[in-house]
DNA sequence: ATGCGACTGGAACACTGTTCCATGAGCCCA
DNA sequence: TGGGCTCATGGAACAGTGTTCCAGTCGCAT
C-alpha cells in the first residue's frame, strides 16, 4: 500500500505490545459504541491500559488517529467492493456500487463523514477518488471532462456523508430519528406558503423519505448529467 | 423572518446592551479576521467588554451561536440573490446564481461551510433548500422528483462547501494554498500508475484547477441529470 | 422609596489535547 | 556477565476550552 509510511517492526517487545495498529484499532471501538464525543486520550489509555504519552508516541495528535480510523473504514469498503462481483461489470454500475458501500460505511460509523468533510486531499478520499475517477474512461467520459465528473461525485458523497454523520450526532436511537424528523416535518409545515412554497411542500415526503434510496437516486443524476455530456 | 425567534425588547439598558444580534455580530468578526479556532467565549468577552456568563444569558451555547452567525451569513447571500437580477430570469440561471453565492459566501466566510456540514435541517439550509427547490417546478421537474433534485443540489454544495472550509483551515494565505497543491500534486504523480491510474493521471491538472469553475461544472453537471430525466 | 426581575461580570469547575520526564524493558557489544 | 543505549512506557503537569454559578447592579412599576 503505497499510503502506509514504512514500517520496519517485527514483533519487539511483549506481545501485547502497542502499536499505531492496535491504537486505531480501539479507537474505532470507542468511536462506534459511544460516538465521536467518547474518543478522548484518556478513554483511550484506560481501555490499552496506559498512559497518554505513550499513545503520543506511536500517534501525532488525534487527528492524525482521526484520519487513521477513517483511513481503516475506507480501505476496507474499496478493497471489499473492488473484489466483489462489481468488478467486471458495467462501469455505471461499478461506480453505484462504490458510492453505496461508502454511504453504508458511513451510515454505519457515522464519525468516517464527520472526518472525511473535515480533513481533504487524505488518503481516505484518494481511495474514493480513484474507485470513481478510474471507471469514468470506460464511461465514455472524455478525458478533459472526467476530473471534473469524479470532483462532482465525490463531493456530493462527502455532502451526503457530513449531513449524515450530523444527523447521528444528534439521535442516537432509530426511534429518535423518526420522532426527530416528524418535529422537523412539523416545523416545514407550518412555513409559510407563500415565502417557503417548496419547503412547505415538501415537508410530508420528509418523513417516510428513506436516506439511501434519496442518495443513489442524487448518485443516479449525476451520471444522468455525466451520460448526457458525453 | 418566520425562522428568527420572538423578540420583544425595545432598546433597553444602556446603548451598548447586549443582545444576540451585537454578539453574532461580533463573533463573525472574530471568525473572518482570525478563523474559527479563534472564535472562544473569553475572546469574545474581550471583544464585548463583558464576561462569559453575561453572553450565555443571550445565546444557549456555541453551536448556537455558530448556527446563528451562519445563518445570519446565508441570509443576506439569499436576499442579496433573490433581490438581484435573478429573480426573473431563466431558472436554471437562478439556481446558478444560487449555487455560486453560497460558493462564494463560503470562500469569504470558510467557517460557514464547516457549519453547514456541521448542523443539518438548520434554518441556513432551508434557505438554500427552498432557493434551489423552488425552481424546479418552472424547470419542468415532476413533483415527486423535487425532492430529490433539490437534495442532491443541496448535498452536492454542501460537500464542496465542506471541503472548501477543511481547505481554508489548512493554510491561511492564498500562497499556502497554491504551494500545498503542488505538494499534493507531487505526491499523486508519485502514486503507482498501476494502482492508481486516475489520481496519477489527474494530478497535473490538480495545480491549474480553478476551485469556482470547478464547482460550476458540478452544478451543471446535476442540472443536465436532472434536465435528462425530465 | 422600594422591590423585583432583567441583565451583568467574573470566579470556579470539569474536562480536553498535548508536553514532559523519570523510569523500565530488551538488545548489542565488550 | 555486565554495562551502556535506544526504544518505549505511564502518569503527572500545563494551558486552554465550554459551561455553570452567583453575588451584584440597573431601571422600571408600584
Amino acid at each position: 500500500m503505497v499510503l502506509m509510511a514504512t514500517r520496519t517492526q517485527r514483533t519487539k517487545r511483549r506481545t501485547d505490545a502497542l502499536s499505531k495498529e492496535r491504537i486505531v484499532e480501539a479507537a474505532i471501538e470507542i468511536l462506534d459504541a459511544d460516538g465521536e464525543s467518547a474518543l478522548t486520550f484518556r478513554a483511550l489509555s484506560a481501555r490499552l491500559a496506559t498512559g497518554s504519552g505513550a499513545i503520543y508516541w506511536h500517534v501525532a495528535n488525534k487527528d492524525d488517529l482521526l484520519a487513521a480510523a477513517a483511513n481503516d473504514v475506507i480501505a476496507r469498503v474499496m478493497t471489499g467492493v473492488v473484489s466483489g462481483a462489481v468488478s467486471g461489470a458495467e462501469p455505471q454500475e461499478a461506480i453505484r456500487a462504490i458510492a453505496i458501500g461508502v454511504f453504508d460505511a458511513i451510515d454505519a460509523h457515522p464519525w468516517v463523514g464527520t472526518q472525511l468533510s473535515r480533513e481533504p486531499w487524505q488518503s481516505a478520499m484518494v481511495q474514493i477518488f480513484e474507485g470513481i475517477g478510474g471507471r469514468l474512461p470506460a464511461l465514455g467520459v472524455p478525458a478533459r471532462a472526467q476530473f471534473d465528473a469524479a470532483s462532482a461525485l465525490v463531493n456530493y458523497i462527502l455532502g451526503v456523508a457530513g449531513q449524515n454523520a450530523a444527523n447521528a450526532r444528534l439521535h442516537t436511537q432509530e426511534s429518535d430519528r423518526t420522532a426527530f424528523l416528524g418535529t422537523v416535518a412539523a416545523r416545514w409545515v407550518q412555513f409559510d406558503p407563500a415565502e417557503y412554497p417548496f419547503v412547505h411542500q415538501v415537508a410530508t415526503q420528509l418523513i417516510e423519505h428513506d436516506d439511501r434510496e434519496q442518495f443513489l437516486a442524487g448518485i443516479d443524476l449525476i451520471l444522468a448529467g455525466i451520460g448526457s455530456a458525453r
